[in-house]
DNA sequence: AATATTAACTTACTTTATGTAACTAAGTAT
DNA sequence: ATACTTAGTTACATAAAGTAAGTTAATATT
């Protein structure tokens, strides 16, 4: 119901960072490839929704998922080229969240 | 349940660009001024979520809203300075959607 | 004078997304 | 045979977003 004039990738790629999680699990794969509960505990993400995150993301071409046949067996997820070349979007997040974001807590209600 | 090191402004940050549709309303607004009734057509989204998403950002301080008093009343919304300093960020979003992003349409299901 | 128009919302209700907690599967170790 | 560990999945509850109709205020039209 829009005439959008907006690039299309643009709105795509929006639409990925948009999804709730989905800025996090990229920040601490940027910190080298991590596995399922570690993730989730760093981030504090339910394992429902990880699950889901990490399957949009693998179909993106975004996040690699790598097995390792161990015992128990140990899962690992990476960022691929294209997950990795988002390193300076987030750092842009970074350098305006550290020039604009006061320290006070909002809790954006 | 997590013992984050992760900087609490870049998650703030992170939980607003995070939010459905906010990054298209700042991308909107970085044009100009804009009223209830554009932005909402030309992105989308409803008017529900962009009155609520508009109140949410002026507490940022990201918009601030503007009452002419024709008449019809004529409200343009703007943003402000903390607002124009996203522009990088979406502009980072940008470079990688052209970059990276593939044509072919996916629906991210 | 009564009705209609317009912008900017709001309200009530439905659908979708996320959170929670318990459960499953595979491969050992006890 | 039972227990332990990782990586999930399932069923159910709550929160967020979509939809469509209604509200308010200031005219403009009939």
């Amino acid at each position: 119901m829009a005439d959008k004039t907006i690039c299309p990738k643009f709105e795509s790629a929006l639409n990925i960072l948009n999804k709730r999680w989905t800025g996090l699990i990229i920040f601490q794969l940027l910190e080298g490839a991590q596995r399922f509960s570690t993730i989730e505990a760093s981030i504090g993400i339910s394992g429902r929704v990880l699950s889901e995150r990490l399957k949009d993301l693998e179909k993106q071409g975004i996040v690699k998922r790598h097995v390792y046949d161990e015992t128990p067996v140990r899962i690992e997820y990476a960022l691929t080229e294209k997950g990795k070349a988002l390193e300076p979007v987030l750092e842009s997040i970074q350098k305006w969240a550290d020039g604009w974001m006061e320290k006070e807590k909002q809790s954006f209600v």
